[in-house]
Parts: C-alpha cells; structure tokens; sequence
RNA sequence: GACCCGUUGGUGAAGCGGUUUAACACGCCGCCCUCUCAAGGCGGUAGUUUCAUGGGUUCAAAUCCCAUACGGGCCA
C-alpha cells in the first residue's frame, strides 16, 4: 500500500480531492481591503447575546468595506446538537435584521457560492484535506481510547508533565502501515490525529486585531482532526472552511485565543494563508460578586429572543451591542439623524480587551429613547405586533380602539424634547389601559386618591367641574385657566408659589384638585398631560366617569 | 497544575509618557420648571494624595518594564 492508497483506506469514500475544492472556491474579487467575516454559531440551543452580538459586529465590518458576511453553522458536535438549532439561528438574524450575503435561509436551502454552509454537509471536504495530510505523513490514525487517554492525563499529573498528547506521550504516532491496517481490520476504532511538528519551547509571536501582540509556546500537540463518526474537530474544520471560504478576519471569543497556535500551525501545515485574527472580550454577567460569561445553560436572559418577548425595539438591542462593542458609537450615532446603525464604522482597535458587564438599565435606556423618537404610528404598530404574539387580549383592544391608542400615544410625542415613559412595547399596557372602556372598571377602594380623599370634597369638585367649567372646546390656556379659577373658587391655591410660600391660607392647591379630576377619570394619580387624557375620553365618558363618585 | 488574556467611580468607558483639578454616557441624589408623571434645565454623587497592589525606568507614568494579588479563559 502506497502512502495515496493508505489514505484512501483511512479515509474511505471521499469523492474529491483538494485540488478539485481549491478550483471550486476561487479567490474572490472584491476591492482592496474587504473584509470576509463570518459568523458561526453552534445549533446547541437558545441563540445566545454574544452570536448577536458578533453577527452585528461583523456585519458592519463588512458592509462598510464592500467585504462579505456569512453565516456557518458549526454542527460537528452532534451530541450537544437541538432540534430547530438551526432554524432558530435563521430566525434570530432575520428578526434582528443582520443580514448576511452567504448562508442558510432556511432547513434545506442556503445562498452563496462557497457553501455548503453547513459544517456537517461538508465531510467530503474535510476528508479530502485529511487524506492530502495523511498523504504527507501530516497525520495519522489514532486508536487510543477515553480510558487510556484518562489514564495518561493521571500518569502526567503525578509526573507533573504538561497534559496532553504530544511528543514521547503520542505513542500512535509512529505506528507501522501494517499494524495499522491489521487493527482497522479488526474493528477497532480510530481518529485522525495530526503530526504536530511544533516545538514547546519555541515561543510564537502574532498579533491579534483585538488583543495585539501575543507570545505563546508553539503547538506541540497531535490534536484529533477527524473524529470517529467522520466530522472534524473545531479547530480543523475552522481552519479548512475559512481558508475555502476566503475568511480575511477571523472574529470569536476570546476563549478560542489559547488555541491560536494550534490554528496558525494546521494553516502552516497545509500551505494555507493566515489570515488575520480577532480575538473579542465576551460579554460578563456578575453574580456574588464574581464575573463570569454569561452563558447559555445559566442564564435565560442570554436569549436573544428574551428582548423579543420583553418587547425591546430590535433597533435598541442594536445599539446597545455597537455601545459594546465600540464604544464612540453612541456620540457617532447623535451625530445627525441620517445615521443608521447598520452603517456604524466599526473598528478592532476600539474595541475593548476585558469583557463588559451585561447592562440592562442601559438598554433600558436606549429603548426608552428610540421608542420617544418613533410616530404614534409607528409605535402603535410596533406594539400591536407584538401584542398579537404575547398579549392578545390588549392587541384586539388596540384595533379596537386605534385612534384613542394613537391619540394617547402620541401626548408630548416629537419635538426634541418628547416623553420618554414608555421603556418596551410590554409596558404599554399598564400605562394607557384606563382610556379603554373595555379595560376601565376599577373597584373604589383602587382609585389612586391622593391629598383629598373625602368623598364629599371629592364630589363637589367633580361637580363643580363639570357644571361650571368643564368644556369639551377648550384649548389647553382655556382650560387651564378654569382649572385655577374652579380652584380659587373652592378655596385652595390656584398658584403653587404662593400655595408654598403660605399653605396655611389654603385648603389645598391647584395640583389637588387635579389630581381628583385625574383620578377620577382614569383611577391613577400619574398620567401623562391631564388636559391631552380629558380630550381623548370626551364628553360622554369623563360624565359616565366621574358618575361613580357624584 | 501548564499556558494565555485582563484589572480606570455602581455600569459602559475616554485616555496611547507631559494640554488630566481622569472626558462622555447610563444609574443614583438634590434643586429648578411644573396639575401628577415623563421629559427638560442646573448641580451633585461617584475613581480625586488616584487608574488592582508593590517595585522599577524617566525631569515627568493611568500611560513603559518587572513581580504579586485577584478575575477570566484554555488544556485535560
């Protein structure tokens, strides 16, 4: 058996070899300095913050230098694999509008010519780049075991030896062809492991977009390339699917720093360009006190579709990843109205080496802004959208009621000092619900009277109100101004100074009294504009309201 | 255990050897405006003999170097 046909045998039934790909998946043109990005999450459950987070991330990287963003999925791993992984994925970048130039759309179909996109569809090729090493004595069959390889790390740990499979330790290394075939013959089981021709005493220095210079020992472990059901490992398929796919940045959590050497070593081995590396700080969680990564199986606000739910604007979620991620963006974005986030230049020197605290409070924040700067309209559409999905009940009042929604809305909306009280589309419904019949029959006792709560005094200024001032035609000055007079009339301060200066002299002020009409009307003693709320109940329902209490 | 990365107020951070009495934003607090709330305005909070700690280099260090501590990661 010839070194050609040994490799066939380890590596059976492989259609093509490497030539046939490096043909099939052409350098690609594009300009001077594009950048090729790819994001490539696992379909290992929930899509986490951080794949948002670098999708978005890349995603501005490319399309703000005429490069290519592409979405992998990485399933080797299929023990850890969950049903819908990928279509969650999908859903994810759509719902998140990150849209990516090459990848799957959907179970079946993918866009893009350097596919398939998907790393278990892509066996042939890691084989044929496994067999081209084998070929070239680069790597060879394994058969150690769980148990053996277990029993080595204890012998190495009493010795106190470096962990691993490398030099002297890596006893399949040198196995004859024979006894080689003869075991395979035999059943036993096998993985691909790689030669390692690095040295750990010989240090290697590159540099990291993100990080910058870093030293580390050169890669001397014969690492598994190809495992026993036929995929390949992380790093090697890493390695061939970028190099096939014209990856010119690779960007990832920094976790996958400590096996740069292994990565610059198989490009080296297999006569691949490097390209270049971003090592990305992930985003932190604190809890007792100690940082950690936030992570899948601990934290469920780690799913991107917790926003969703919460009725986040998508746009808010975006802003606060580019916040992370570059930390100019916010003064960048202020700049003028044009600005989109999607157009964001986002660099690698800006972005910070440690990982950042996850902020809730700033999300908050930045949805509480967009929401202020959206229409009525457009704000009424976004949340009756989301009360289809979540709150349905509230999303058959809305169409219902559409114009009172709108109108309520809209109190103290535009201009450039607007409202900001409404934080997600789920917090809507606790703070207009009273406009609505439908939803307005407090108990009594729920009525938020404040300062006055006789129920006498209550009921001869609801009265009063309504016989002697209270005109659906008034503008706000009118209207105010009767306020104030109904007040003066009844005995308490019309004007809040003097009220403060000798509240002695008063029963109470012109907020008081307000603030019954404002409860009356609508059970709360907070309300946006009094005169706006009045307006919108009209005539009929303020008499109907205040009924209850005259 | 080996190797690697990090450490500036409660949070995100600016800072890249002298222009720093360490920007800006979020949060928090107070006052003003005011019919309540929100928004807005003003001020404060909070790192302030300080940039984790200790040494060093330098005329000069948050900024450069070394060590330690503590976090984080990775290998198994």
């Amino acid at each position: 058996m010839n070194r050609k046909e040994y490799a066939d045998f380890l590596v059976p039934n492989i259609q093509h070899d490497t030539e046939y790909y490096e043909k099939k998946y052409p350098k690609r043109n594009l300009k001077e300095g594009a950048i090729v990005v790819r994001v490539a999450p696992s379909p290992t459950g929930f899509v986490h913050f951080g794949t948002l987070f670098q999708g978005q991330v890349n995603h501005n990287l490319a399309k703000n230098s005429g490069g290519v963003f592409m979405l992998r999925i990485e399933d080797t791993d299929q023990k850890r694999e969950v049903e819908n992984g990928i279509s969650e994925i999908i859903e994810a970048f759509r719902f998140y509008n990150i849209t990516y130039d090459e990848g799957p759309i959907s179970k079946t179909e993918e866009k893009g010519n350097y596919g398939p996109y998907t790393q278990s569809k892509r066996k042939d090729i890691y084989g044929a780049y496994v067999k081209s090493l084998i070929e070239k004595d680069l790597a060879y069959p394994s058969f150690i075991t769980e148990e053996e390889l277990e029993n080595l790390r204890h012998e190495q740990e009493v010795s106190k030896s470096r962990i691993g499979y490398y030099g002297r330790f890596a006893t399949d290394r040198n196995l004859p062809m024979e006894e080689v075939i003869q075991k395979i013959k035999n059943g036993e089981k096998y993985v691909i492991r790689l030669k390692s021709p690095g040295n750990f005493d010989h240090k290697i220095t590159f540099y990291d977009l993100v990080k910058g210079k870093v030293e580390m020992p050169e890669n001397d472990i014969d690492h598994v390339i190809l495992k026993g059901d036929g995929l390949p490992t992380y790093h090697f398929a890493h390695v061939i699917d970028d190099h096939l796919m014209h990856t010119t940045h690779i960007t990832r959590g920094d976790e996958w720093l400590s096996s740069l050497p292994i990565h610059i070593q198989m490009h080296e081995m297999l006569g691949f360009e490097v390209p270049q590396y971003a090592h990305i700080a992930p985003i932190m969680k604190e809890e007792d006190g100690k940082r950690r990564k936030i992570s899948k199986r601990k934290d469920p606000e780690a799913n991107v579709f917790e926003f969703k739910k919460q009725g986040i604007p998508i746009e808010a979620v975006k802003e606060y990843l580019m916040t992370l991620s570059n930390s100019n963006f916010e003064a960048w974005f202020e700049e003028d109205e044009t600005k989109e986030i999607d157009h964001f230049p986002i660099t690698f020197e800006k972005m910070n080496v440690a990982g950042a605290l996850f902020d809730m409070e700033k999300i908050i924040n930045l949805s509480k802004n967009f929401i202020a700067r959206l229409t009525a309209e457009e704000f009424f559409q976004r949340i009756l959208n989301w009360a289809e999905e979540y709150d349905t009940n509230f999303a058959n009042i809305l169409k219902k009621e559409k114009q009172d929604a709108i109108r309520i809305l809209n109190i103290e909306r535009g201009g450039i000092k607007p409202r900001k009280d409404y934080s997600s589309y789920s917090d809507v419904h606790k703070n207009i619900w009273y406009i609505f019949d439908e939803e307005f029959h407090p108990k009594k006792e729920e009525y938020e009277f404040d300062k006055i709560t006789d129920p006498e005094e209550i009921k001869i200024i609801l009265k009063t109100y309504l016989e002697k001032y209270y005109n659906e035609e008034d503008t706000q000055d009118v209207w105010f101004d009767k306020i104030k007079q109904m007040t003066q009339t009844l005995g308490y301060a019309a004007n809040m100074k003097e009220y403060k200066q000798n509240p002695e002299k008063y029963k109470g002020n012109v907020a008081d009294i307000s603030t019954v009409i404002r409860v009356a009307a609508t059970s709360k003693k907070q309300t946006p504009n009094l005169y706006d709320i009045l307006q919108i109940l009209g005539k009929e329902r303020i008499q109907k309201r205040f009924a209850k209490w005259m």
